[in-house]
DNA sequence: CAGAGTACGTACCGATCGGTAACATTGTCA
DNA sequence: TGACAATGTTACCGATCGGTACGTACTCTG
């Protein structure tokens, strides 16, 4: 076993270097050349690993995907029982990165747009992975006693996307600075 | 001077065939070819019309913004010094747009996330635009005597942002339902 | 009807795209 | 020491990318 700081695997190298390269720069973006030759490995090396770049892409969204309900979920073992906690510690946490010079957003919604057809892999992994997120905010503003928990679940969606996309657009200082303050307000509407 | 629904000059068919393009299937998705083929004249056409595909992608978006702009304001010709009631028209309007099936939301904001580098014309006049309609957000929510029209304006800014991206996400009876009433709560909490 | 612009098409460029075939090299474990 | 699996090396494929040199057909004017 190698250390976890140079992973030894080629495959592995290839998929950290494809996270990295596609969130920051965009899918369509970078060639297999350029993650290769970031990885420091070959080309066959990749195909050996992937069937194809539509398979590293759904790699990345698997990836992105479980990296971040962990960090959608991370601040909830400091509020057991406490759903509404639990969901403004990230909203909190989220509107300080969104409103940072160079964040890039979510890199689910990100693929969205940029694979815009149903049909792809990356579109077919992203929309997955939010409409788990969209169960997750129903099941949280259900438990939070909410009087519409679809409705705010949505409303709360609506903000979360929001900041995503206008942190990218916006550096410093966007919209997405307001974001902790309008969930409460949504909340505090529906309870 | 040529009927307007047949365009005989090859400049304008390039221009409205990749708004189309560009438009439902992404910048980076789109050759060149792709578009002088459909729009039925040949790539020097294109060249002599247009710089470059980036040129064309910043008249494009040049296009898009003022489409825009056209379709926020036009609804306040049935509000006179309402602008409460001019905001709600327009997003009642795309609450309903954008929770339809095959809504590929706002050509500008797509544009940043498939160009995250800033210096890209096609990110500088997306930004650009984005930066006019928060201003505009603020001078409506300023005149409707919001308590702080800032932070309304940019709560509100995230829920069209998030609907924008929304609705391309979840198709009919996405989240961007909601943006009717969650717009009118957030008013509602700051006057 | 001649001639000048203007508008357009034919055919092509080098570079890069995603992807592969064939073979050499390395590290690991028995 | 020998065998096997993983990786690297090199060279290549057809397709498509953005972009262009150059020839041709209009149309307007005198």
């Amino acid at each position: 076993m190698r250390s976890k700081s140079a992973p030894r695997r080629a495959a592995d190298r290839i998929r950290e270097t494809a996270f990295d390269l596609f969130y920051r720069e965009g899918i369509r973006a970078v060639g297999v050349e350029e993650i290769v030759s970031q990885a420091g490995v070959t080309k066959p090396s990749l195909y050996r690993a992937f069937e194809s770049k539509d398979e590293l892409i759904a790699a990345y969204l698997r990836d992105y995907n479980q990296r971040f309900f962990q960090r959608f979920e991370a601040p909830a073992a400091d509020h057991p029982d406490d759903p509404k906690a639990q969901l403004l510690a990230y909203v909190d946490r989220l509107a300080v990165r969104a409103s940072r010079d160079g964040y890039r957003g979510c890199g689910l919604t990100n693929a969205v747009i940029e694979y815009p057809d149903g049909d792809h892999p990356a579109h077919q992994v992203a929309v997955e992975s939010k409409q788990q997120l969209r169960d997750r905010l129903h099941e949280m503003c259900s438990s939070m006693g909410a009087r519409n928990s679809d409705e705010l679940a949505d409303g709360i969606l609506l903000l979360l996307e929001g900041s995503y996309v206008s942190g990218q657009t916006f550096g410093e200082g966007g919209p997405a600075r307001v974001l902790g303050t309008m969930v409460r307000r949504l909340i505090d509407a529906s309870t």
